[in-house]
DNA sequence: ATTAATATTTAAGCCCACTTAAATTTTTAT
DNA sequence: ATAAAAATTTAAGTGGGCTTAAATATTAAT
């Protein structure tokens, strides 16, 4: 298993999993940086290794063997993040930068080690779920997006859901981070757009950001949330 | 810079430390398991690269460039080795064979993270060497290979050069770890053998074994050696 | 419904890291 | 010193993972 396959079996995976993105070849090119005559060739080999299925000119789905591939790089990327964050100063950013690099060379011996090193975690730093050694995902159903909130409601941040370094580096500037208070001042339904009140400042944020900030209301007790994993502050 | 690299030149860095294996194309490729044709291949890219001294029919030679390049590797292999032992429950082997996986995924960022958290370690759990940021080795002097102690003397073990499974478990089987005692109970010089004495067991060991299982001197208190890092037992 | 814009696929080709087979050089043995 | 053995190099070829350009199909716009 190369890493170009298992980065194109990922990508379809996430592709699939936020469903607003399409899984076509020409997508899966874009994020990955590769034309789209080397996505359509590679969907081509996968197929015939049964890790998708591919039919001209439709959208690539996984079989259920490149779903658990998937889902297997998935855990140990955010197994890493998990142990990364816990042992050293890192960022959100920087603990996604080494993962990536280290998931694809990772042994399911190694990930088992990391695993009960750290008590079989549900879920890493940024509050995403970690698929456990089955597969299986932990659904928090108890958190909703920023954009989702109410007015005048006060919310415990509960997953940051990027890859992205400007993302995070705005969260730290702002103190967008898992445990702390926010409170929702404003929904502009016209434009999207939700104002926020964090540490004595306001924001207002776009539907790219507040889509990918997750909140628990701050009194509900969550019982299996990233909240129970990690600490508050 | 591709792990086809990085390991090629590994290979040549190691075979010339350890003098007894020469650099020749071939057999760097039978340690690689690649062809022949492979690594003269190879050897004709990495020169042009300026990473080593290609000379038809001679000896691969690093330059300066291609020894740093080894150093650094072997330093995050080491490091690597250093963490998972600390945090895991495994053996000598399996940090050798995970490490092998994660050191040509280790960016200089995370190394220094790791060299933080272990305290810049200078030797890694098999009492190997662990280069410095700059590529400095801590030589250590003190130690000897069993097949040059002396009959009747008893030694602590400093070091278990390998990276083979069976030596491995063989040493598990009889206690041969580092920090535990030996008495060497006879030289034979005429065959190369040497027999030991250790946890109430006799061992006799061929220079295989003795060549590559380095120790101290019992009543010396050695300054910078594995001992001075590692817990003795 | 036809056209224009967009996306996908096919085709041809490149580089990397290998292979096997044949040619050449070096080393070893007598 | 010469022949045989062993190692190295050259040559030709392969598959993986890409590229660009051209052909084809789909989608969107009027």
């Amino acid at each position: 298993m190369s890493i170009s396959t298992d980065n194109f079996i990922k990508t379809i995976y996430k592709h699939h999993v936020d469903e607003k993105h399409d899984t076509k070849p020409g997508s899966i090119a874009k994020k990955l940086g590769i034309s789209n005559a080397a996505a359509t060739d590679m969907a081509k080999k996968l197929a015939s290794r049964e890790l998708l299925y591919y039919e001209k000119y439709q959208p690539l789905k996984l079989t259920k063997k490149g779903t658990q591939l998937a889902l297997n790089l998935v855990r140990k990327h955010r197994l890493w993040e998990t142990l990364l964050y816990k042992l050293f100063d890192v960022s959100l950013y920087e603990i996604h930068r080494e993962a990536e690099l280290l998931e694809n060379h990772t042994s399911d011996f190694l990930a088992k080690k990391l695993t009960d090193y750290l008590g079989d975690p549900k879920f890493d730093p940024h509050g995403d779920p970690i698929p456990n050694v089955k597969g299986e995902i932990s659904n928090d159903n108890q958190s909703l997006c920023l954009s989702n909130c109410k007015e005048g409601k006060t919310y415990i941040i509960t997953r940051l859901k990027s890859e992205d370094k400007e993302f995070f580096d705005f969260c730290t500037l702002y103190g967008l981070k898992l445990g702390n208070q926010v409170m929702v001042t404003n929904q502009f339904n016209f434009n999207n757009m939700t104002q926020i009140s964090i540490n004595s400042n306001t924001l207002l944020l776009n539907a790219d950001f507040t889509n990918i900030i997750y909140v628990n209301e701050i009194n509900k007790k969550p019982k299996d949330s990233p909240l129970s994993t990690y600490k508050l502050f």
